[in-house]
DNA sequence: CGGCCCTCTGTTAGCGCTATCATAGCCAAG
DNA sequence: CTTGGCTATGATAGCGCTAACAGAGGGCCG
C-alpha cells in the first residue's frame, strides 16, 4: 500500500508487473503461470506469491494470439427456453470439465440469419471446435464451417449430410416409430398438435416420418393444430380443446413436444376423459418435468444428455490428437416410453 | 481455383490475404471491414468482394489485442436448469442485441469455488462488463471484480452491499410480503417446502423474511420439508404427501419455487382437497409454465426479464459512455399474484 | 498558380503474450 | 581441468490486428 488511492486498476496489470514484482523475466512468469517448462521451486513460489498479491489475471487475448491456441468450444443452439438445449449443454459441460476446453454458448432463436451471424462472431474468436444444432444451415454458414479448419459436430439430428461429424437421433425414424406404436395399439383417428415453426427442421422431420408410417397403414392425420409463442402448457390445453371441438371423433393426439402434451393431458383429465382407452396421447422429448404429472405421459426420449456428451467427446478427442480422423457419426436410438397414455399391445423388439 | 486441393484451410486467412487479393493495404481492408474511417466506394466494394470470395473471417483476438476493445459481457449464473436464469438471459439479450456487445454465459452450479474459477476464466478475456448473480462471492472473487476496472452488475438480489451496481428484488421482503398475505387470509398452521441448498442465498433470505413476518404475528412455521435434485414437479408431490402425513393439521403450504408448488397442487387436487379453503398454497417465481395448470397458483413474480434488461442497460450505458457514474442500484418490487390457491381478503395497496 | 484544406490511402509501432533459441551455471565423467 | 550434458532463465521475434500519424492527390480560393 504505497499509494494514496486504494482503488488502483487504472492500468490493467501485465506480465511485466508480475515480472518486476518478483524479480524474474516475463518469460519465467509466463512459464510458472502456465505450468509449462522447468522452473525451480523457489522461483515458482516467488512468482505465484507476486501474482497473487498483485491480483494478476492473465490476458488470454494476448496469450491466444501468441500461441494461436484458444481453449473455447463454440456451442450454437436455437434456444434456451425449453429445457432440451440446457440439457444438451449439461452433457457438454460434463465432458469438457475434465479438459482445458470451455464451452461458449450462442443462441439463434431458430433464425438462419441469426445463426449465420452468431457463427461468424464465434469463429472470429478462433475457437478449437464448434458444436452446432441441426444439419440445415445457410450456404454461407456451411462455407464458414467447412473453411474453418476446426472440428465441427452437428448435433440432434442425423437425417442429412454432415459437414464433418454428427451426433443425434433420426427424427424421421422417431416419428415413424411413434406412428407404428400408435397404429399397433389400435388407434385410428389421429390428431397432430405442434408448433408453427417452419424452421424447426427436427419437428418437421418427425412429422414427415409420422405421416409416412401412418400412410403405410393406410391412415392419415385426421386433423391438426399449430401454435407459436406463449406458455406451452396453456397452449396444449387450448389446442386440445380446439381440436376436439372441431374433430370430436379423434382417438389419439400426437403432440410435437411434451410440454403441450402435458397441457393436453391435464385438460383431458379434468374433462373426465378415459385415457388411454377413449383417447390416447403421446409427446416427444422425455422431459424430466413429466415425472410429476398425474398420469405418466407416453413420450420418446431423445437422449439429449448423451448427445451433448458424445459431441463434446468428439471435440475433445480431436483437439487432444489432431490426427484423429474427422467425419465421425454417432446415431443414438430414441427410446419410446409408453407411459399410461398409450395402450400397450405387445413388446416389439425395436423399429 | 488454381490449386489441386479443393479444401485449403491449411493456413488461416489474414488481413494480408485480403489485402493482396484486393490490391490495397491491410489498413484499408481493416477500415472497410470495421466500417470505420473514410474509404471510397470503389475500394470498399473491391475489398468486400475479395473478403467474401476468400471467405475471410476477421481474427477478433488480434483485433481485441490491438484495440483493447472486447465486445463481450460476461454473464455468470448458477444454473440453466430451472428457467429463471434463461429468462434473465433473454432480458439481457434483448438489450444487447441493439449494441455491439455480446453476452457470454458461465454457469457455476451454485458453487462458490466454481464461480471463482469461471469468473477468473472470463476476466482473462477482458470483457467489457460483468453481470453476476447474487451478492455473495468468495473474497478472491470480490477482489477480482473490484480490481477489474470494468462495470459490474450483481443481479437478482438487493439485500446486501454491491461491489458496483445491483439490480434485483429484496428476497427478504418478498418472504415477508407473502407471509403477511397468508396471515391476513387467516391461515394459521403453515408448512414450508423448499430446496436443501445452503448456497441458494436468495431462497434463504426469502425464508428468513418469511419467518420474521410470521413471528410478528405470533406465528411460526409449523413443519418443513426439504429436497435436492430430481424432478421438481415430482418432488413437490412427494414432499407434500410427506409433510401432510406428518402434520395433517397444516392449512397452508409455502413452497420455495413454483415447480414444486405445482407438484403439490396437482397432488392435492387429486386427493380432492379443497383449495384454498382447506389448504392454501403459494410458490415463488411466476413461471410461465404455470398458466396451464388446472388451478392458478398463488405466486410472486420476481421480474426476471426486467432484471436482465436493466442489468444489460447499465452495462451498455457504461460502455457507451465511460464517464457514467458507477454504483447504480435498481430495486424492483416483486408483485404477488393470489391466483386461486390463496384466499383473498382485501386489496392491500402494497407492502 | 501557390497555398490550403479536403478525402483517401499507406506506414509505423505497438497491444501482451508465447515459441524458439541462446546462454549461464552446474555437476559428473574422463 | 576440460568436456558434455544437464537444468533454469533470459533475449528476441513475432502472432494479426488497429491507433496514430504521414502523405499523396485533387479541388478551390484569392
Amino acid at each position: 500500500m504505497t499509494r494514496e488511492n486504494p482503488t488502483p486498476a487504472v492500468r490493467p496489470l501485465t506480465l511485466r508487473d508480475v515480472s518486476e514484482a518478483s524479480g524474474v523475466s516475463e518469460m519465467t512468469v509466463s512459464r510458472v503461470l502456465r505450468n509449462r517448462g522447468d522452473v525451480s521451486e523457489a522461483t515458482r513460489a516467488k512468482v505465484l506469491e507476486a501474482a497473487k498479491t498483485l491480483g494478476y489475471v492473465p490476458n488470454k487475448i494476448a496469450g491466444a494470439l501468441a500461441s494461436s491456441r484458444v481453449n473455447l468450444v463454440a456451442v450454437i443452439i436455437p434456444s434456451l427456453s425449453n429445457m432440451v438445449f440446457p440439457e444438451v449443454m449439461m452433457g457438454i459441460s460434463q465432458i469438457l470439465e475434465d479438459t482445458e476446453l470451455q464451452p461458449v454458448v450462442g443462441v439463434t432463436n431458430y433464425s438462419p440469419e441469426r445463426e449465420e451471424k452468431v457463427l461468424y462472431e464465434m469463429l472470429s474468436w478462433r475457437p478449437s471446435g464448434v458444436i452446432i444444432a441441426g444439419l440445415e444451415h445457410t450456404e454461407a454458414a456451411k462455407a464458414m464451417l467447412g473453411a474453418s479448419g476446426i472440428p465441427i459436430v452437428e448435433i440432434m439430428d442425423v437425417d442429412g449430410e454432415p459437414i464433418d461429424s454428427m451426433v443425434g437421433i433420426s427424427h424421421r425414424r422417431a416419428g415413424r416409430h411413434m406412428a407404428t406404436a400408435i397404429v399397433e395399439a389400435g388407434y385410428q383417428k389421429i390428431g397432430f398438435l405442434g408448433t408453427k415453426m417452419p424452421l424447426d427442421h427436427r419437428a418437421r422431420k418427425r412429422f414427415e416420418g409420422f405421416t409416412e408410417a401412418l400412410a403405410k397403414s393406410g391412415l392419415e392425420v385426421a386433423d391438426s393444430e399449430f401454435y407459436d409463442g406463449g406458455s406451452a402448457l396453456l397452449k396444449g390445453r387450448e389446442m386440445t380443446q380446439a381440436i376436439l371441438a372441431r374433430s370430436p371423433e379423434l382417438d389419439f393426439l400426437y403432440y410435437s413436444n411434451d410440454m403441450i402434451a402435458a397441457g393436453g393431458l391435464l385438460y383431458l383429465l379434468e374433462k373426465g376423459i378415459d385415457i388411454p382407452a377413449q383417447i390416447g396421447l403421446a409427446g416427444f422429448n422425455g422431459v424430466e418435468l413429466l415425472d410429476g404429472l398425474p398420469r405418466s405421459l407416453a413420450t420418446m426420449d431423445a437422449h439429449r444428455l448423451d448427445i451433448g456428451r458424445a459431441a463434446a467427446e468428439i471435440i475433445a478427442r480431436r483437439v487432444e490428437d489432431p490426427t484423429t480422423p474427422p467425419g465421425e457419426v454417432v446415431v443414438l436410438k430414441p427410446s419410446i416410453d409408453f407411459g399410461d397414455t398409450l395402450k400397450r399391445v405387445k413388446k416389439r423388439p425395436d423399429l
